[in-house]
DNA sequence: TGGTATGTTCCAAA
DNA sequence: TTTTGGAACATACC
């Protein structure tokens, strides 16, 4: 369930239960998943309390008591939910850790895929220090858009998915951000005109903000809760009608990845 | 059965 | 050095 919007919805609903807990039993039975290593990261987490809880990018970020940090990112089809103790003796299907609090309750993450991750770390950079612009912060301004955006020379898609100009976009967003900026998704970043850039910008954080406010994305089994899965106007719709234009909206591959977009509202670039 | 899936990373080639 | 394309990771659904 992994974009910005379904990962902030994740840390709004924790954030009031986990701040203030201590940690004091974690266990995981895929060692893949957990960076450096389960036994470091059971060394480094447990008798430790959550002082915060944040996000950055797909990123969620426990801070500790020894300030260090704790990051999950759920992946493909990763979730992270809360139990009082006795509320759910079954175990899920797929949970894959999970960390006992002092206080009672426990914080389970599951996830089907094992695409997520999680990581303990002294330094944030260790695993965010590549990850672009945070859209949703002041400091995302149309000035250092442009100079992120100046950087490279790519497609659009496949840059604003890579996100190390803008962090948190996934396939969902990325086209409908570029849907409502009417830019078709193989134009290169470089081509774009300052105007274009700018209402880009505008409209990738209107896109985020809207699907923060409808609690995210929720299409299929992996992610229950979201409302956004009515107001898209581009993802999921090929062979539909375009809200804009009347026409049809397409289905393509760009960067191996399924993108939607309307020939008409978005023309290819020459 | 084969195609598809909200993500990231590694590798080879250009 | 940067960008691009492919494969890998692993499982479920239709």
């Amino acid at each position: 369930m992994p974009e910005l919007p379904e990962v902030q919805t994740v840390v709004n609903r924790l954030e009031p239960i986990v701040v203030g807990c201590k940690i004091k039993k974690f266990w995981s039975l895929w060692p893949r998943q957990v960076i450096p290593s389960i036994a470091l990261l059971e060394r480094g987490v447990l008798g430790k309390k959550i002082i915060e809880l944040n996000r950055r990018g797909k990123y969620i970020i426990f801070l500790l008591s020894d300030h260090a940090y704790m990051i999950v990112h759920l992946g493909m089809s990763g979730r992270l939910e809360w139990e009082n103790q006795g509320g759910s003796n079954l175990d899920h299907k797929h949970m894959r850790a999970c960390w006992q609090m002092q206080s009672k309750g426990r914080l389970v993450f599951i996830d089907p895929r094992k695409f997520g991750r999680i990581w303990y770390a002294s330094h944030l950079d260790q695993v965010c220090g590549r990850l672009g612009l945070e859209p949703l912060e002041s400091s995302f301004t149309p000035d250092r858009f442009v100079e992120s955006l100046g950087r490279h020379k790519r497609q659009l898609k496949p840059l604003l998915l890579s996100q190390s100009v803008v962090a948190g976009l996934g396939n969902i967003y990325v086209d409908e951000a570029l849907f409502r900026s009417r830019l078709h998704p193989t134009t290169c970043s470089s081509s774009l005109t300052k105007p274009q850039i700018k209402r880009l910008h505008r409209v990738i954080i209107q896109v985020l903000q809207e699907a923060v406010e409808r609690c995210g994305t929720s299409f299929d089994w992996a992610y229950p809760g979201g409302s956004m899965q009515h107001h898209l106007q581009v993802y999921g719709r090929s062979g539909k009608k375009c809200y804009r234009c009347k026409g049809v909206i397409s289905r393509t591959i760009v960067g191996q990845r399924s993108t939607h977009y309307c020939p008409h509202c978005q023309p290819e670039p020459a």
